[in-house]
DNA sequence: CCAATTATGGACTAATCAGTCCAAAAAATT
DNA sequence: AATTTTTTGGACTGATTAGTCCATAATTGG
């Protein structure tokens, strides 16, 4: 996983992969069958982890769920590599639907997570606000990889949050 | 370009460029030198175009021009590919200082041209609502390859603009 | 009309890719 | 301990990659 987290799908090769694994190269086809299908695995792996963490996050910063899930999204543990799922949604959901379809999953809790935060009692009232919320996080990533000022990201999250919050 | 644009650099190989130029390898090789300096001009050419449809659009609806912009930028031409420039940071800046150089002025000229779509006379103050415009913009190119349904989106931008807009 | 320059097609190299296959080693079973 | 089953290393295949090179063809200049 954190191996087509750092390179992307068609970047990774199977040498990186049994490299990282230490396994052999029969051992890796015995045991994933082919390289989409490890591939598949990672993605919806770090999917249940990313959504569980976010819950996480939401359920323990109580007072201020929204702005710590903010901050986790917009700045993602991996360093320089964002989220891998928007990265593996950019590269291959317009050629896989499979992707695309955890792609979507993954973004329907985010939202869903949002939505709660936000209004524990009525989500689906907010479900609007909560996809912006959601869209205005995964934006910032572009940002942050394209190497902006940290500073200038955290004033973009402050001054929207300010303003969605109202 | 355009292959560049739908298929990325590393998936482009030099045959898809030849045969989408009409061009032999050597006259190929003769003209750009090697596939990333090719890359790299076309991926200016992107920016410098799509800054400049970009200023039009705002420039012609005048009335609503941050409405007409979100649009445009959240639903680009090009079918399912999105933005060529978010498609490339993702995949490379991380790795490639000039790719990210690239990156980070097509980003801040967006934000320009929406600050002073925001407000003309004095831009520089709401250089952080100009940027979380931006960046929900691009969020949502995410949504759309992903899948989502236009119309969730389409809801997602109008909630955001009534409330950034207040 | 001829000579010098430039452009072109396509064969070629060396590297890398995903995936296969089998003999040898290891593990499990009797 | 002997035999069967499972796992493993690594050589191998055929396809594809970016980039080179040169003989031929087209274009240019005189």
């Amino acid at each position: 996983m954190k191996v087509f987290w750092q390179k992307g799908f068609e970047a990774t090769s199977l040498d990186d992969l049994t490299k990282a694994m230490g396994l052999s190269r029969s051992s890796f086809y015995s045991a994933f069958g082919c390289k989409q299908s490890l591939f598949l695995q990672a993605l919806e792996h770090y999917s249940r982890n990313g959504i569980r963490n976010l819950r996480q996050v939401a359920d323990t910063a109580k007072d201020d769920a929204v702005d710590a899930m903010m901050q986790a999204l917009s700045d993602p543990k991996g360093g320089p590599q964002g989220c891998m799922l928007i990265n593996c949604i950019t590269e291959l959901a317009p050629h896989d639907e499979k992707v695309a379809q955890i792609g979507r999953r993954h973004l329907e809790s985010i939202e869903e997570t949002f939505a709660k935060a936000i209004d524990p009692q009525h989500p689906e009232s907010v479900r609007d606000k909560a996809s912006a919320y959601s869209s205005l996080a995964i934006g910032t990533l572009a940002l942050r990889k394209a190497g902006m000022p940290a500073e200038r990201i955290a004033n973009t999250l402050k001054q929207a949050k300010t303003i969605l919050s109202s």
